[in-house]
DNA sequence: CGTTATTTTGATCGTCATCAATGCATGTGG
DNA sequence: CCACATGCATTGATGACGATCAAAATAACG
């Protein structure tokens, strides 16, 4: 499944320059790329981090669950390619921490000495490392904000916002963009603490009110996304876990 | 209110060495301590983070709050002495970020050129730092469990059980303690996504079933905290916000 | 195709929010 | 010191939203 690592150009990768070797100065770019490890894990395969490393998501779609032993889970994000996936290092925490594929991916892991030394030597990798972590902080205070206070409704219209402005792709002509969600309904509820019912319903409820259609799961077409918005009492910015 | 800075030795500092000096080798420290300017806010005051700078909680109790503009409000977090009040940089996110003083508090604040400055110069620093912001981030995750999966109970307990462990209160004999809770009952409710009077009532309902006194508004006893424990799904660990 | 997993839809229930009133502190001026 | 005002906390009555339970429809897969 992981065993062995893939050798990966890094000039090849889907998401080069990624947060990580951006600030980098073109020498030390070079070394990083050495000792970068890329492996392939199948969807729902958990993904192992070693304490200390950095991964980078290369490609597909992973996401950050902690759960509780009676099976409750919470969603704490979706990682998109370039995004670092996970932030947290120790598991002290006492909810169970977990990484894991949604679809085929692949991970480019940085060994954790690799990162200590750049460190050393070149403060604006922390810093931007720093800056990262900050990002994820602050939209983890708007995702408590959506759990917190908004309606079922509501959540629902940030999750589509949210998903399209991570899909990267422009509104096509006419306003109408398809948008993929690979992920299930029930990975859904609980990444916006619903149930895999309220989400259905919700989304089908969107689609009679004409805000989107639903080709086949896996799949959701915004046909303007005015009136989502609308819907939406935060303006969905954009990317986090990278720069 | 805030205007001049006060001038506080940092050796009577009641949070020192704080996370964001320990780390530095002593002449470091002293050159820091010389930066230091102290402010004093009273209660219900925001606190104006200077962009890039770094402020710490000496003394009192601090919020961070985000909010929309139909006064819909999350507490994000609540700050105890030592802790680092927002490492959230840019205001870049569409809810409003304020810092909020509950009670009469005292923040030093590390001016940016001087952290930029410390950060270059002493590896050390940056990665306490990032270690500060991993923490955060791990636990702003099972906030987000909270939030998103718990009942009104098992929220109350978690926020008791919380507050103890930040008082840094040992246990009295017979496993006693009387916690202070500077924070009413709204902003409790706000930390906790639930609405006062809900907060209320389980408050009321720990008192009948003989977990917790309430003697006055402001201060919650509790017998034995094992009782307390059962009722939340969560191990509290403790401090946030500093390492 | 038949089998299984996932999604959708329906019926019902419970928890928490909302609305409203009362209780209880703290503070101020008479 | 008391009458009164004000802010906050508690308690009660009711209702709505989303959870739960159950079944049907659709998609995925061998």
């Amino acid at each position: 499944m992981m065993e062995r690592p893939v050798k990966l150009a890094c000039a090849s990768c889907p998401a080069h320059p990624c947060a990580v070797c951006r600030p980098l100065p073109p020498p030390a770019r070079t070394e990083l790329m050495a000792a970068i490890e890329a492996y392939h894990h199948p969807p729902s395969a958990e993904i192992p981090l070693a304490r200390g490393s950095v991964n980078i998501l290369a490609d597909g779609l992973v996401l950050v669950e902690r759960s509780l032993d009676d099976k409750r889970r919470q969603v704490v994000a979706f990682r998109f390619p370039g995004d670092m996936l996970c932030f947290d290092g120790e598991p002290e925490t006492t909810s169970r921490l977990r990484t894991v594929a949604v679809t085929a991916v692949t991970v480019c892991r940085l060994p954790s000495e690799l990162i200590t030394d750049l460190g050393r030597r070149h403060a604006e990798f922390l810093e931007a490392m720093m800056e990262g972590a900050c990002r994820e902080i602050s939209w983890l205070g708007e995702r408590l904000l959506t759990l917190g206070r908004m309606s079922a409704q509501e959540r629902i219209a940030i999750f589509l916002l949210e998903m399209l402005s991570r899909s990267g792709q422009p509104l096509g002509p006419g306003g109408e963009v398809s948008v993929h969600l690979p992920m299930n309904r029930e990975d859904i509820a609980d990444y916006l603490g619903l149930n895999v019912e309220t989400v259905s319903r919700t989304l089908s409820r969107f689609k009679r009110m004409g805000l989107i259609r639903l080709p086949k799961p896996g799949r959701a077409v915004i046909a303007d996304d005015a009136p989502l918005r609308a819907q939406a009492p935060l303006r969905v910015a954009g990317p986090v876990g990278q720069a």
